[in-house]
Order: structure tokens, then C-alpha cells, then sequence
DNA sequence: AAGCCTCCTGAACGACCATTTATATTGGCC
DNA sequence: GGCCAATATAAATGGTCGTTCAGGAGGCTT
């Protein structure tokens, strides 16, 4: 119940009892915007149904957000934030060697996509509604994980491991990643834990077929 | 200026003189929506706005269609309903090879999504704001098509010039499709005519790249 | 010329919107 | 106990929304 006031310097987390129920308002108010958003789609959801949701009333909500337009990229921003940093992680382990590397980053891409895919679903399909100042970080990380991408394949193909198709006899190795990506991106769309396939698989799945593409290929 | 209200059996269409200028009015009111939903986005985009891009007040637009929902379904399923027709007709006229069939599609498929990605854009962003008697239809229409590449998939399989990647053993034709059909959507979100690519270029990478998926060497 | 049908306008309807403001309530700290 | 900051509320602000409807204008048919 305290937790945020007191600042002696020795009662910073109590650490052993997490106690849960009565979450901060602000954890509260994106909780529930998340879930009318997944479920409605940001321009119809109002301020009064996020905030009747948590049992408060609309005028609370500008205690904790500027306006509903920052709430919603707090939401979209964490999100991406954290995909970002699993991407390099996980590039960043395989040690170097492009297949494995984009074995490692496909399958946690799809892994994500496909556990977290209400999170990416509203990621991907509310992005517009943000006005241009607050879109601009959101699109700067999804420059960098393309950029990842195509770092991979770039390295791949200097080392000879990998052999993506041509158009003209020139690679497009942008493309290629964009193709990727979209195919990853978009398992958020329609996968769901009652399907044919776990989680897991969709990651072979989907890892077999990038290195398909590329010209590599599947280990072991 | 008149062929809409003279039923002589005879003047039917004017047909040499495709006079242009005035078009009928739900034609109009049609383009302009399309123009803006595709610009803004349906919920945000108003009658007002609609009908003064044409000339009208807002009120007549009840003269055309029963709402604006009528309006947005009317939009989606002209682009669903001709993309559906293109693509029965690619893989009709490939002669039976599973390979020319798959790389016939993916071509067509790929050319429109550049081609018309606003329309396509439009109808992929926009489809979640129809009522759900209204989004059936589409949804139908998309199933169709999936189940063209699962039946292009299936025969390539039994006669053993695709090989498709595996998990645990089986195929699953169905998540594949899906992932090629991801892919090959999604061009429309990022393709411009200012790009790196052409459109038939475009088209040529991605069936490379289908052809690759399911275990086919590209032909020629 | 009279009637009819189609399509338009302009105003009105009732509802709902995001945000601001003035005011009240709370709980920790001196 | 009194103060202060944080946070709540209810009401008001100034709009905008999709849709309906009474009335009028123009042309086609008879």
C-alpha cells in the first residue's frame, strides 16, 4: 500500500510480498485502455469507458496522462520497446554466425507474435491514430529491427552462407527483410492457442522458412 | 447526360461518346469516401466530409446508400470481390503445374497489391468498423482465396514437386498459405512507385521467394 | 397541364465527444 | 493538529456525430 512516498532509503521495494490488488491507478487506466482498444479499436473507445472500467470517473484520467492520445502511445511504446531489445538479445547470443542468428531472431519474433499477439495487434493496428510527433519513436524502432534484419542478411550473403533471390542479378536485401517481417508480424493476426500448431512449432515453422528464402539451408 | 432514366430499348449506352465529366452521383460519393477513408481512416472521416468533397449537403447521401456503414461494406467488397475473381483466374490459366499455378498467383497477387495498394490498404485496415452481418461476405471471400493457395499447396504435394517445410513430421498447408499470403498483403503497406523495385520486379522477388517456401527451384 | 418520381437542401434531433475547471477528499509528514 | 501535495469528483464547455424529415426543384410520362 505504500510503496511510492516514503523515501527512506532502506524501504525501497519490500521485494518479498509483491502485494497485487490494489495496482496503482496509472497500471490500472492502461490496463483497461489496452483492453478496449484490443477489443473496439482506439476512435471508439471513449475516455469514459476506460475510465468507468477501472471505477473511476472520466476527469481522472488527465491526473496521469497528458491526454488520450499519450495514453495510447504509453501503450504502443512499451511494447515496442520491449520487442526491440528481445530482437537484439537474441541476435546478439547466437554467436555470430548469420544462420544462426536469424534462426535465433525469427524464432523469437514469431514466439512473441504469437503469445503476445493482442499487444501486437494493437502495436500494428493503432499506430495511425497517434498524431506525427508521437508516431515518430514508434517508427525509428521498427526502422531498427529491420535494420537488424538486413544487417543478418547482409553478413550472410558477404560470407557466402547465404543466397537470397535476385531481381536483375541484384540482391534487394530491404525487401527481403520487409517480406519477413510482414510474414512474422502478421501471425499476430490469426494464430490462436487452439490452432493446429503450439507456439513452438509456429517458430520451426516460421524459421524454416526464412532460411528457405535466404538460400540457407535448415539446420540439422 | 441522361443514359440513367430513358428506357427505349435502343439507347442503352451511347457507347462511342463515353461522355465523363458529370458521373452519377453514387459514383462520386464512392471515390470521395474511398479517397478519404483511405487518407484518414473510417471512423474519423465524417458524412459532412464525404459529401461536401462531392458538392452535396450530408443529407443526401441517405438517397444512395442506407448509411455510412453500407458505404464503407459497398467500398471493401467491389476491391474483395474483383481481387477474388483475378486470382481464380491467374491460377485457371496456368495449365494444372502446381509450380506455374503458385508462381501465376503470386504474381497477380503481388502485381495488385502494388499496383492498388491504396485500395487494398483501405480494405485490409478498415474491415474490423463494419457490423458483423456485413463483414461475413468478406471474410468469405478471403477464406476463398486461401483455400486456392491450400488446393495449389495440396497438389504440388501429392505430386511430389513441392516439398514444404515439416513440423514434427506433418505439413500444415494451412499456416503456410497463411504466411504466403501475409507477405504478399502487406506489400501494400510499404510499396511505392518511388522505390527501389518495380512492380514486376516486385512480383518476380516474391515469387521467387513463394517458390522457394514451399521447396520448388524457381523456374527457368 | 397535371401528376409523379427522383433527388436535393437545410434544419433539427438527440446523443456523445475530449478536455477543463472548481471543488472536495485523502493520507503522510512536520 | 494543521499543512500540503496528490488525486478524486461533478459539472460545464464547446463542439461534432449519424441520421431523419419536411419541403422544394426539375424532369418524365401521360
Amino acid at each position: 500500500m505504500s510503496k511510492r512516498k516514503t523515501m527512506h532509503a532502506d524501504d525501497e521495494v519490500p521485494a518479498a510480498v509483491a502485494e497485487r490488488e490494489p495496482r496503482p491507478p496509472v497500471e490500472a487506466i492502461r490496463a483497461a485502455a489496452f483492453a478496449q482498444f484490443a477489443e473496439r479499436g482506439y476512435p471508439v473507445v471513449t475516455v469514459r469507458d476506460i475510465m468507468k472500467a477501472c471505477g473511476l470517473t472520466q476527469g481522472a484520467l488527465y491526473n496521469h496522462f497528458k491526454s488520450k492520445d499519450e495514453l495510447l502511445h504509453d501503450i504502443i511504446a512499451s511494447t515496442q520497446g520491449e520487442l526491440e531489445r528481445q530482437c537484439q538479445q537474441a541476435v546478439a547470443g547466437a554467436g555470430g554466425d548469420p544462420r544462426a542468428e536469424l534462426a535465433a531472431f525469427v524464432r523469437v519474433y514469431v514466439m512473441r507474435h504469437c503469445r503476445l499477439r493482442i499487444e501486437a495487434l494493437v502495436a500494428n493496428r493503432e499506430i495511425g491514430w497517434l498524431d506525427s510527433a508521437r508516431v515518430a519513436d514508434i517508427r525509428r524502432s521498427r526502422r531498427a529491427i529491420r535494420d537488424i534484419v538486413v544487417t543478418i542478411l547482409e553478413h550472410g550473403v558477404e560470407r557466402g552462407v547465404f543466397d537470397p533471390p535476385r531481381v536483375d542479378g541484384k540482391h534487394d536485401l530491404k525487401a527481403i527483410a520487409m517480406a519477413l517481417l510482414d510474414q512474422c508480424t502478421h501471425v499476430s493476426m490469426w494464430y490462436g492457442p487452439g490452432g493446429d500448431l503450439t507456439e513452438e512449432q509456429m517458430a520451426k515453422l516460421y524459421t524454416d522458412m526464412a532460411l528457405r528464402v535466404v538460400g540457407a539451408a535448415p539446420q540439422a
